[in-house]
DNA sequence: TCTCCAATTATCAGATTATGGAAATTTTTT
DNA sequence: AAAAAATTTCCATAATCTGATAATTGGAGA
């Protein structure tokens, strides 16, 4: 591990249960010397990655909320979803919301969403937030159309999870749901991550063929009839594949 | 310049200008070996701050949006803000914009907004984005709060663009303006960013006495007659004083 | 205003490890 | 299949990172 590495490391620190820490904390618990951690905070804070609020107490920095515009302005598969979350939204109920998400080691981020702040549901699925592979509609998508090698891993190591997810508790059943998924082409589940809601994505390819997200429609159980529910399904197939194909286009622009 | 310097310093290589990089590339912008760059670019990666799309070209990667998360969510600033701008937001038309801003290295960046994303006006001082301390009443009011040190070699390094700004053309009359800011307890400019469009802004002032920021009502010029205007001026004023008054809450919280 | 205490920075010798040119390998293109 | 490009590996050298300690700074309290 380079001293890159370690610097960085720092910053995985900073997590939801514990965004503040000094100088000090972060030293015992990288197990490094004070003097050096002090340096490798000069370091992020001079990057704006981190910034001493009050009293030697570090959070998140100005940087981070810069680099985030970059990234909702510039990420190709944030741009490629945008046009096609908002033209999502006008064809489904206000409470609803339009999530986008993407996969990022082995794990599934959302983000992008599109919501009307003051009428839509409250769901704790919010923008940056990481998910199991194994846990909302969202992720169970993407888990669908990983590669066959990956899904042996992934069992190989999660089939508890995956048992507790409804998947299946071998892997003979695991393979088949997950081939339904690819074959009904949206994954659908409730109750999944909030109770009460629930979820119907549909999956984001690369231009190399790799699943890389999912687009979803996320409204309540009581609200979605068959009916509605079966015309969700059909919007959101086709939302996976207009991003898809809009990645497709954007992935190789003419930049520069 | 240090190696965890110059690792941070490739991110800065990622602007809106310019969002998307070739290991090469950025070999060549920042005069090193591209096999230096490439053990670089391999921590941005492993630590998931850059990602590599698509052949060769990276853009910033989901740690960001991650880190993102938690800046809005534990944030000093932003949390102190946050219940004071949607108070605010009941109390001014729909097109309207409550902004929140922070100083950041003698600029001013957005770091909060909320407004209707269907009905508010389109305003290009989005999140994440930075503006000079001499453009818009977010930015003015916080000059006008900055230590007498700080004002003097502002003035020594932009007296042009000071002057350009209308905040006087010798530091005399430079003064002059900001004290009347201060006095005033808000800053108001139109056009200044957008034409057509106003802001009117108040302090935001951290225990210490030092200014942080500034949170603003964002609308047209049209909109804004005299009386409604007397209205805002108010409003903001106060929320001003109640964000200042919550940051001296949050500051010092009983963490860990 | 002065003193004291904690927080932060500077110092410095030693040694880890970062560097960078080139070669080897892998991947992509023709 | 060959050629080109991209990426990784290699390795000797020297740069610079490390970490214990000392010096300094900045406040809080007397």
């Amino acid at each position: 591990m380079s001293t890159a590495d370690r610097v960085l490391g720092v910053l995985k620190l900073f997590t939801m249960d514990r965004p503040q820490w000094t100088i000090d904390e972060a030293a015992q618990a990288m197990g490094l010397p004070v003097s050096t951690m002090y340096r490798y905070f000069r370091s992020l804070t001079g990057a704006g990655l981190l910034v001493n609020f009050a009293a030697g107490r570090y959070v998140v920095g100005p940087a981070v909320i810069e680099m985030d515009r970059q990234a909702r302005a510039w990420d190709p598969l944030i741009v490629a979803g945008r046009p096609v979350m908002a033209g999502l939204a006008g064809h489904v109920p206000p409470t609803a919301i339009i999530m986008l998400c993407r996969i990022y080691r082995l794990q599934v981020m959302c983000v992008d969403q599109v919501a009307d702040p003051a009428r839509a549901l409250p769901i704790s699925y919010e923008r940056g937030r990481l998910m199991p592979l194994y846990r909302g509609s969202a992720s169970k998508v993407i888990l669908a159309h990983l590669r066959p090698a990956t899904l042996r891993s992934c069992f190989a190591e999660d089939c508890a999870a995956i048992a507790q997810a409804g998947l299946g508790e071998d892997w003979e059943t695991f393979k088949a749901s997950l081939r339904a998924i690819r074959k009904s082409g949206v994954a659908i589940t409730c109750g999944d991550i909030d109770p009460g809601i629930m979820g119907i994505s549909a999956p984001v390819i690369s231009p190399e063929g790799d699943i890389v997200g999912s687009i979803s429609i996320v409204s309540t159980v009581d609200e979605a009839d068959e009916d509605r529910r079966a015309t969700y399904v059909d919007l959101i197939r086709g939302a996976g594949r207009e991003v898809t194909e809009r990645l497709r286009e954007i992935a190789w622009p003419a930049v520069v």
